[in-house]
DNA sequence: CGCATGGTTGATCATGCTCAATTTAAGTGG
DNA sequence: CCACTTAAATTGAGCATGATCAACCATGCG
């Protein structure tokens, strides 16, 4: 548990902030809340737990930085990422997540997470935790479309442009080009493929010229025809075109 | 819309009721809140949409009976049938199944279905409302874990597994034996197969004895080392061994 | 009786998996 | 700065699960 001296002292500019407002509009009350739960914030590092399995009560999360996953095991080693955790994303909120022995979370990156402040009936606050659960599941179901009824070509690009519309969220994501610190493996274990076939699936969208993948870094060729393509609907109005 | 004539006059016996309150007491305001709306039941006939794609507000509703699933199209026309909708199931309640033009909820069989009571903040209502949205989400992980990362004969074995724990829940599911009425196309869709591959599966099932299908009726042969093999927890209490 | 829906079968194809090895990149300590 | 270690990305060859296409039954119902 560390101080928040390193917090931008200016909330408007953190990422996770600017995700919650674009959610709903927040009050001073909220601000004040949120202001103070970001002295609580806390670091972790990648492949460390968020929340463990079967845990009964945790507190709810507010993702400041970095990028973490819910993932589930098969009782011979499988694994599924469920979905990803992003800045400005909340768990365990509400009554969403309640980790009944069913998932972990797990960080892939190095973190920096406060809790979240709960809000009061009625407030500011609570629409738009309540906004924040309803992406969620508007997540869950589109996971559950690349997973069921989409090849692998079209997991990847369905993945991506989820990601890109997430970040945008958070102003974290450029025109084409955003951040996804992510293995293929990672990758492979979210669209129910194998780390091999994700790497070749790639070489082959690298070759089509769809996306460029250089370090952390990804940019899409052409994001609305791809959108396009897949069918894929953004889930929030702000990152419609 | 027709009158409750039709409906048992004790509600107690009715399984979408029995399903309530598994979930948790209700009190004698909830149950005159149920026997007002049960007042308003209507039908729905197989293949009618129970709510439409995009529709902004939909009062929230009860599965009294029969089974629906909720579905979303690719723009080519593929399937996915993202979850079943069961007696005792509760849709667009609170947040949750908000539609935007994300998912439909198709009738499989011939249904019957109420309008929700809204619940009174702090009810006991509003907790077994809150614990039915949790149990949704459970299936939903479930459902990724499926698709993402078992074999056609798990997805299978696992989705049956399912279907008896919730049909346990409203008292319509027998020690090893319950209804599934529902087409080997939907079950196809819903597990991210083809049909031609869902019947050979259930074929080999069948030969080594671990199911038997006869018209609507399923009998699993053991369910308890089958739940075991996939790793398969329970996610209601009061359906664990 | 005839049509429609759902279940069943066969033959062939292909997407994606497995296993195993090699290369690259990124640290890390001397 | 370089050996050494480790995690991640890449490549290859062969295999298999599940897809595709196309009939063909079974059943129920108007």
């Amino acid at each position: 548990m560390i101080g928040a001296a390193d917090r931008p002292l200016h909330l408007w500019s953190d990422p996770a902030i600017q995700r919650l407002i674009r959610l709903g509009p927040l009050d001073d009350q909220a601000f004040a809340a949120l202001r103070a739960a970001m002295t609580r914030t806390y670091r972790l590092k990648p492949r460390r737990d968020i929340i463990h399995e079967g845990r009964e009560i945790t507190e709810p999360l507010l993702i400041l930085e970095g990028w973490g996953a819910r993932v589930r095991f098969l009782p011979d080693g499988r694994r599924q990422v469920l979905g990803f955790l992003l800045p400005g994303d909340l768990i365990g909120c509400g009554r969403n997540e309640r980790p009944l022995a069913t998932a972990m979370a797990t960080a892939l990156t190095p973190m920096q997470i406060a809790p979240a402040p709960l809000p009061a009936p009625g407030s500011a606050l609570e629409k738009v935790y309540a906004a924040s659960r309803a992406l969620d599941d508007v997540y869950l179901l589109a996971q559950i479309t690349r997973l069921g009824r989409m090849h692998a070509w079209e997991r990847i690009g369905d993945l991506l442009l989820e990601f890109r519309e997430r970040l945008s969220l958070a102003g974290l994501a450029g025109a084409n080009g955003f951040p996804v610190p992510v293995t293929q493996e990672v990758l492979a274990d979210a669209l129910g493929l194998t780390p091999v076939h994700v790497n070749r699936t790639l070489q082959l969208l690298r070759r089509q010229g769809d996306i460029t993948w250089k370090g952390d870094h990804v940019t899409l060729g052409d994001p609305t025809t791809l959108a396009m393509q897949l069918g894929h609907v953004p889930a929030h109005p702000a990152t419609r075109p």
